[in-house]
DNA sequence: TTGTACGCGTTATCAA
DNA sequence: TTGATAACGCGTACAA
């Protein structure tokens, strides 16, 4: 059993009471008495219990974080910026995974209001929508990333899918593409139709034409047999470059072109999104927009604290940024404009 | 401020005694009283205090899990394992990282003392003998998945890295090499040296001189750029194929070689250790020796259980698994044992 | 079958 | 400058 003050107080000769309010540097108490119980309190290795504290400040200084699935090698970047400023703040952080089944999803959030958590993140939810239902019961703030559900909830920080949609194609663009398709993901729908929109709004800006059959009817259950399957589609429609909704498709379809023998970037310019660790390693390395993980879970984290400080707050959307790889060229026989 | 027992019992006109018992299916309680009171706590959203519990029980049902270094592809992996036993068990789990350094790791195990988790595990660290040291204080389980620094220390969970070794080289040797160089990582002290064993040890089961010269002394910083350098000191010492101490070295040695027209696996074989994900994504995709990482979790977690629960547990060691891929191939003009 | 009283470790209020 | 006491929310020994 852990050492208590009471424990000190025996050792000392004194109340716990002076043992608190010693170990907490009150000016009440003598410099003299405040050292003796500070070195007893060292000597006999003294830790103070947050469990105690928590009890009566009705603030546990902690946090819940729910993440959906381990496949996705972006959590960890999350989960690192969100503990940079929990740290600093001096609260921990309760990790999660919910293998993206929202039953399990509601168990964990019910687990963390057991545990009184002082406010949770939710990372790419399917159902952001049972927290608004359910926002009387949960009583702390909750900040959901990238939130996968249609409609506005809550409080969220999430990537701007439309300009990094942009970002890529007016790299295209920028290359001399006109014939340029898009490979989506029908399971992530909000996002995927956010990038679809940057996508379109990228060929309007350039004034061009907005070919339906440009947009691939990939329907492979994962991402990597998407982008395989896209292939063939691109090939058929005539596309010189694509856009896909992610690192793993663009992947899939590299590994495709590279079976059937066709060079990528000469014959075909491929870009993906998220700039996943893979990203740099495929042959060739991939044109991508990089999203800013780090950043993303920082600022759900300052949101949290922002709200338990009764601030207001703002639903945040962060800039993607472009990473050139090897992935694109000019379109063959034309020169890129600049 | 959540409901409290105290607020049932206000509502129900009973004491709060007895809604702590009908909440238990406590038998002395009337079948009656007992639906009555569940049906209201349910209403008026009840939900327990896991603190008040803890405080009383002595027990968090809580564990503190410390990560070195988010650049780890490993790690969520590794994270999900402890989950899954831990949420099983009815324990939550706190993450922290260190960035590998020291002074944080011993930080966070601070913080996890003030909270009173219930036990604690730590990857890959290289401080484990200030745990031994600090075990007074330090009243709890602790135990060191993949544990970097010599000695033994506490209780260990660690991936049998003279064995993956062995699986490596003598998948090289099946294919007819005995020109087999190894590429180490000095900051590793431990597993390197280990590798390094199995490596040496799977040539002299076969009778393969043992030629210094092999162990490459590649000393870059990092994984990346060792296996970049590795590439000239291999071709220096002519060996036909190489076992690298991690795929990310591997993929550095693949990268180089694209580079200076060496095909894959025609002149040169190569093996990676780890199986980690963009293993499948390069051209060509690595032979690798897959590490268990779930089960590593796993096990770590039942260990700290058992632990709890005052068993006696033994250090684990867990064997890793040969996959192979398209880096490796026979030596040029010899036809393969098998 | 139900209620009273106490304690878990800490902090805050009030009195000395 | 210090101490006695109550309170946070809950579980349990004992009494009724």
């Amino acid at each position: 059993m852990p050492v208590t003050i009471k424990d000190i107080a025996r050792a000392a000769g004194v109340s716990h009471t002076t043992v608190s309010r010693a170990l907490q540097d009150n000016s009440a108490i003598s410099a003299e008495t405040t050292a003796r119980i500070k070195k007893l309190a060292q000597e006999m290795g003294y830790t103070p219990s947050a469990v105690a504290q928590s009890l009566l400040s009705q603030r546990t200084l902690t946090i819940g974080m729910v993440v959906t699935t381990i496949a996705d090698p972006f959590i960890i970047q999350l989960m690192d910026g969100v503990e940079q400023v929990a740290k600093a703040a001096g609260y921990s952080v309760f990790l999660s995974t919910s293998h993206n089944d929202p039953e399990q999803e509601i168990a964990v959030v019910d687990t963390f209001q057991r545990r009184r958590v002082d406010g949770i993140i939710v990372t790419s939810s399917r159902v952001g929508s049972v927290y608004s239902s359910r926002l009387d019961k949960i009583q702390v703030p909750i900040v959901l990333i990238n939130n996968q559900e249609e409609g506005d909830f809550l409080h969220t920080v999430a990537v701007d899918d439309v300009q990094g949609a942009q970002l890529a194609v007016e790299h295209l663009l920028g290359q001399g593409h006109v014939q340029i398709a898009y490979v989506g993901a029908p399971n992530r729908p909000k996002s995927n139709r956010r990038r679809l929109a940057g996508y379109e709004a990228a060929l309007r800006q350039a004034g061009v034409y907005l070919n339906p059959e440009f947009v691939l009817a990939a329907e492979a259950g994962n991402d990597l047999e998407r982008g395989q399957e896209a292939l063939d589609l691109l090939l058929t429609v005539g596309a010189t470059a694509v856009f896909c909704y992610n690192d793993i498709t663009a992947i899939g379809l590299v590994m495709a072109a590279a079976e059937q023998g066709i060079t990528i970037p000469q014959e075909l310019s491929v870009v993906g999104f998220d700039d996943i660790e893979p990203a740099s390693y495929v042959t060739p390395s991939l044109t991508t927009i990089r999203q800013p993980r780090s950043k993303l879970g920082q600022l759900a984290m300052q949101m949290v604290l922002d709200l338990l400080h009764e601030q207001e707050v703002q639903d945040q959307s962060l800039a993607c940024e472009l990473i050139v790889r090897q992935s694109t060229g000019p379109v063959p026989g034309v020169i890129p404009s600049r």
